[in-house]
DNA sequence: ACGCCCGGGACGCCCCGTTGGT
DNA sequence: ACCAACGGGGCGTCCCGGGCGT
């Protein structure tokens, strides 16, 4: 009537639900998140959230799929994109992680996963996927690597990604806990120190580690 | 009397409520677990409980206090103690969690942390005590190995069991979400790689510090 | 559509719930009324009471705010107001209690302070000013009788109004005790006889006070 | 062993029990009152109570029986007894309750009756006896008042005992919710004011005023 | 279609009064 | 005289649908 406020707007109240929603269980995990307290954040009434989404675990599975998907891409997968060293891209991107001090209510993708993955098998399918799509993206920065000759050919590009997903989750789980970001700095110390392990020696390979390099820990 | 059974015995109802008070949190998280479950679990009745500890968190305290740092301490510590060489020991350890197949529920530890020490101050301190004395664990048998010359003396150790942690701790959150120990044999592989860059040169100790391994990610 | 029943209405869901829980807790007592015979007699459910009240608490508040308050205005004031002699008004109403079998659980607002008004401020609060609105209808009864000349104007209507709901609410309270309307009928012969010396000497008004009326008992 | 110290006392055991129930009893009420709160008071624990009393209610009813009928001869009765003039001395006994400030906890005897009364015919049996002991001491000095001819022999005592003590009672219900002892000084001049009605008048008795002393408010 | 108010059950934790074995 | 254990609710409150307006 008088103007645009209080009109209709399905999206933007989505929209608002998607956003309540994250932050509330990004501060207390998706069990103990009151649904009046999201809809409360969003301004919104019980009525709006139920015509969106079919109940609460709908609106989490929607916050994991669109909001943490969103998060994950941007801070760890974007980088890596055009990177000329995929290594030194890595290294910049644990760098960023350090500096930006979100020790405070840790990983998205990481508490839910912990919270969630062993009790709901919706979670957890969610949850997988964007963990694969994470060392997807680390893997094929590595690859990309290998093809141009920076990282070395025998690596398992695969287990290094998923090891370099583990040690990144580890160390904002230890700095969440710890409220310091001291870990993520061991973090990227300890990343560093493995990395240089893949870097292939520049000219050639070193043969005598060839070998090795696979079978160590075996 | 007339057999062992009705008789009277605090420390075994005690015991009995921490064992199911472990289970239960470690299945469902602590702020799920429902204590009606727990005590029918132990056996024994609310008044029971209520007898042994104050409340719910008081429980919970007693569960990371007593029974979670026990599993520490024998999982991770305890089979370093009379390491001849410290990385080879790690490198076990790594090894023995990847075979036990705990990849279920993850590590009670981390599961706790996650969900409780943003909430919870009690939760927050005795999680942290245990986690220092983790790292303590690891830095102290890298500070052995390069008192016997097996470990390069220019590594900041305690970097060096921080980012050990972390990736465990990874390694471990990424299993239980998988399904899957393939996270904790990539850990292995990993951790194994960067361990080898922490090893002493054999035949000499000094010449190897050359600057690069702390300046390294700085 | 199909009848009036199982339509939403608020205010008498609201009115169903104020009503059980006056009646309960006038049978029990605040603190022993219990929430889930309060919404059973009310034929509703706990969502709905949570709906329109915040806590147990707040039903209280509500119960003295509006029911009590509503019975003393309609047994004791109202009765005061169009009355041509307020000291015969008063005798009326308090042979009215005498009459009306209410012995048997006492009067709501005495019943309640003697619980509550020690340990709770709110209910203090809340049956002070109900014992005020009391008194004060007195006085102004009283008062009204000073100025019509049917009243010693030397008397401090205040006390007396103060005295006189002291020695209704002691007598309901013995009654209640005694299951027994006797004392009512005991507090009308002694209210009687008191009030008797408040009444002024027909024919003047000034002689009367000799000054012994403000200093007896002093 | 070591002196008088630690021994079994089960004399002092009880009146400790019952001193600490009083207490607890008078301040939170019969229901509400907890036997941790009380044993922990007398410095107890549970095993003694229940040796010494049934259960609760029967230490309630003790407490009743031996404490608050000690407190009500004590207050009451013991300065009615060698009174020269029974009025004289009812004002003063009136006079002394209004500067004691015992206004926060009311009378212990009215609280209990308004609690539990109408639930536990043992309390109501109790306090019924201890009411009427409390109206037969104001009777039989207000009887010994028409012998010594001090008090006017048309009075019916028994009524006026009961008067009296529902304006006590009533007069201390209000001053406990109020906090202030104001309403026991207003009851303190009505009582005088009604006790200058029974007054035998000096000399001879007021021919006028046999009749309607009876009748008045009838 | 969208949003809102109202109401429905279901447990969860807390804690209490009480009783057997020592 | 007592420690340990027992069950039974009490309140809170949470997630979730229907009945109506817009």
């Amino acid at each position: 009537m008088q103007g645009p406020k209080r009109q209709r707007d399905p999206d933007r109240t989505r929209e608002r639900l998607l956003d309540a929603g994250f932050r509330e269980i990004h501060r207390q995990g998706f069990q103990p998140a009151s649904l009046d307290t999201i809809v409360d954040a969003a301004g919104v009434t019980k009525g709006a959230l139920y015509h969106h989404f079919a109940n609460k675990r709908a609106l989490g599975y929607a916050v994991v799929d669109e909001v943490v998907a969103g998060l994950l891409l941007q801070r760890w997968l974007e980088p890596l994109e055009g990177a000329a060293d995929p290594i030194d891209a890595l290294i910049a991107a644990v760098r960023a992680a350090a500096v930006a001090d979100q020790c405070e209510l840790g990983c998205p993708l990481n508490n839910l996963a912990q919270e969630m993955s062993a009790t709901d098998k919706g979670f957890q399918r969610r949850i997988d996927r964007l963990y694969r799509r994470w060392e997807a993206g680390f893997a094929e920065a590595l690859e990309r690597g290998q093809r141009d000759g920076k990282v070395r050919p025998d690596v398992d590009v695969a287990a290094a990604a998923t090891f370099l997903v583990a040690s990144i989750e580890g160390a904002l789980g230890l700095a969440k806990n710890r409220k310091d970001p001291q870990p993520l700095h061991a973090c990227l110390e300890g990343v560093a120190r493995y990395l240089s392990t893949l870097r292939a020696t520049t000219g050639d390979v070193a043969p005598a580690s060839r070998g090795r390099a696979r079978s160590v820990g075996g």
